[in-house]
DNA sequence: TTACTTGCAAATGCTTTGCGAGCCG
DNA sequence: CGGCTCGCAAAGCATTTGCAAGTAA
């Protein structure tokens, strides 16, 4: 099961006790979401009034470079996290809730990789999200 | 061949000096290039010293509206823009140089939109970016 | 004429940072 | 102890907006 926290002493990072709140809640939280900064904050700050906004951006940023968890920059203006898994997927948005799904498709990874190539590019990264609108029936 | 100003007139929309100035602007930059609104104001305020970045900002959002110009949020932090072109494309980006190049891929496209009919969404918009460096040989 | 536009400067919203105080190892 | 962290408030950046004056149709 995933645990921020205990990723986090993997890698070696110094734990704080604001950390280890902030690693605890985006554990909690990305088990069905994908939370942004504010998200994140009001949770930790709730379980330990010493938590600072400014802390939370400082510590989603380091617990990002160290490749614990993963930054996306989805069309609604703010950054949204979630835990590093470790089988790449992409994301398809409810334009209309704004609830995330996540899935995964071979057939166009191998493809994006074609066509970088074609194009001479070795490919490093790729950002593939699809906005949709429920079917009803 | 494509021309910003005759796209906004078809539209019907109200051409003041500043829009024809910038749409101009647009039109240029844009044979080579995705120009962000700092970059279009730097090229229309030489022009026409009476243009301003709010009106810029303004213009770009209207042409935006209007269909006659398409935004775009590449991982540099800032809008870029393009003209509205017949045929949909995505874009590989050289992450060394900021370069980006176009590409179509109608595979990609096909899959995209099972998957989202397989989550049970009809696909309204995606977002497809692709970030490489240039192979050497 | 008259609603639509503009320039300017102030205001946003999200994110980063300087600084002095505090904490982990 | 000494460097890493923190909270706070101020600063940054790209973008938006209120307002009074100007303009296209």
């Amino acid at each position: 099961m995933i645990n921020v926290k205990k990723m986090c002493l993997d890698k070696g990072l110094r734990m704080t006790e604001q950390r280890n709140v902030i690693a605890d809640v985006i554990t909690a939280m990305s088990v069905d979401g994908h939370p942004d900064v504010n998200e994140i904050f009001l949770n930790a700050n709730e379980k330990d009034k010493n938590i600072s906004i400014a802390t939370v951006y400082r510590t989603v940023k380091l617990f990002e470079e160290y490749g614990v968890i993963e930054k996306h920059d989805f069309k609604d203006g703010r950054s949204r996290y979630e835990v590093t898994e470790e089988h790449h997927h992409d994301h398809l948005i409810d334009i209309e809730t704004g609830e995330i799904h996540e899935f995964t498709n071979e057939e166009i990874e191998v493809i994006q990789k074609t066509v970088a190539k074609e194009l001479g590019f070795k490919l490093v990264d790729h950002r593939l999200e699809l906005y949709g609108v429920k079917i009803k029936k």
